[in-house]
DNA sequence: CTATATTGTGAATAGATATTCACAATGGAG
DNA sequence: CTCCATTGTGAATATCTATTCACAATATAG
């Protein structure tokens, strides 16, 4: 049977997306230009109309993850203002978005994708990168709102919270579901905000006042 | 030029480390038999003297990783007895190991190791859960000594752990060096630490009493 | 010393996979 | 309607890699 004529710019999404699914479910290992072809509904030479090889294609599922993430932060920050509540909601989303998308701690963390590939490695690190400054920036603005402690550096706290992230997704993974990520992720972040968070200026025996 | 005849044991020992060492260079994609074999100095199919296969291989070098996560272990274990102490170091010395043996996140995080080896999936997530295991005794063993809040789940403290450390080891190998590892986990540490510590029930806020 | 198990070698095999290419269908511009 | 650029197809190719196997060297037990 043949496939329908669709215009390479919608074909290249598919492609994207279908090559996404497909780690996912099988590994950077299981990826083959076969594999994508066949779910997108074509022959494996098709790909070649739409993208030069399997290494662009490559680059394309890193956008697609890159576009994720950034879309995970235009949502926090539509939803609330306050600083500390945005990081909170960044971290669920991002809970979930690894839960739903299995396929980006993978790629993330799978030398496969750049090994031999220097400017994808310098563009995932870009990725990653643009990521945390965003993180810091939420940081900043809550230190600058007095929400956060201002002795913390928001790199540091940046890097944290991707520390929160990854290696609960990836127990998780590990374990086919068994480490309750949601209860650990819950417990980590009360321990976390404890750490960041500027504490009220009430006073209770942990009386802290302001000099 | 023939290889010296040397016995299996060893030669298991070394094809071990060499695997781990080409993962290290290489990435996992690039690690194949005849690497290995080149590596040690042997031809590829003489590998097949001393292991069944290629993934028997790979077995070897998960129990290799597994080894020097303990060593680090029982190190700091006899450096010192105070729990936190303890921790602390375990972090210092697990940041270098990463830095040495930039194959062990790269293993650990690929899904090239266990995609469509279950069995091996379950002994990965058991080096990972047994190396827990032990942080979260030092952790009890802390809240026992009255120095460690008894409010924080232990298994989310050993998690933030391994947060701690796989981030920044990330972002230090995709950087090629650029990411400061050291002073990124510097500060890491005083946030953590901060936020598991209990307090010294003293009366100045950095005076600290021996009691 | 020599018999034998152990270890190393080179060639051959088999399977997978990315990529190319000539050819065919399709659909919109004119 | 007709042309032609675009997209899809099937077969062929080239490379890489794991694995096998018959044979050779070596060391150790007896």
């Amino acid at each position: 049977m043949r496939a329908a004529k669709v215009e390479t710019g919608i074909r290249r999404e598919q492609i994207a997306q279908a090559a996404l699914g497909l780690i996912a479910g099988q590994g950077l290992k299981g990826l083959s230009v076969a594999a994508v072809a066949n779910q997108v509904g074509l022959v494996p030479s098709a790909i070649y109309r739409h993208f030069q090889g399997k290494d662009q294609v490559l680059n394309a599922v890193l956008d697609l993850i890159s576009m994720r993430l950034q879309e995970n932060v235009a949502a926090v920050r539509a939803e609330t203002q306050d600083p500390l509540e945005r990081i909170h909601r960044l971290l669920l989303r991002h809970i979930q978005l690894v839960q739903v998308y299995q396929a980006i701690p993978r790629v993330l963390f799978s030398d496969e994708v750049y090994s031999g590939h220097p400017e994808r490695k310098a563009k995932l690190y870009g990725i990653i990168r643009g990521y945390l400054q965003k993180i810091e920036e939420m940081v900043k603005e809550g230190q600058r709102q007095g929400r956060i402690r201002p002795e913390v550096a928001p790199e540091t706290v940046a890097v944290m919270f991707l520390g929160m992230v990854a290696p609960s997704a990836f127990l998780w993974h590990l374990s086919d579901g068994g480490f309750n990520i949601t209860r650990n992720t819950e417990r980590a972040w009360k321990v976390f905000r404890a750490a960041i968070q500027e504490p009220p200026t009430t006073m209770k025996k942990k009386k802290r006042v302001k000099k």
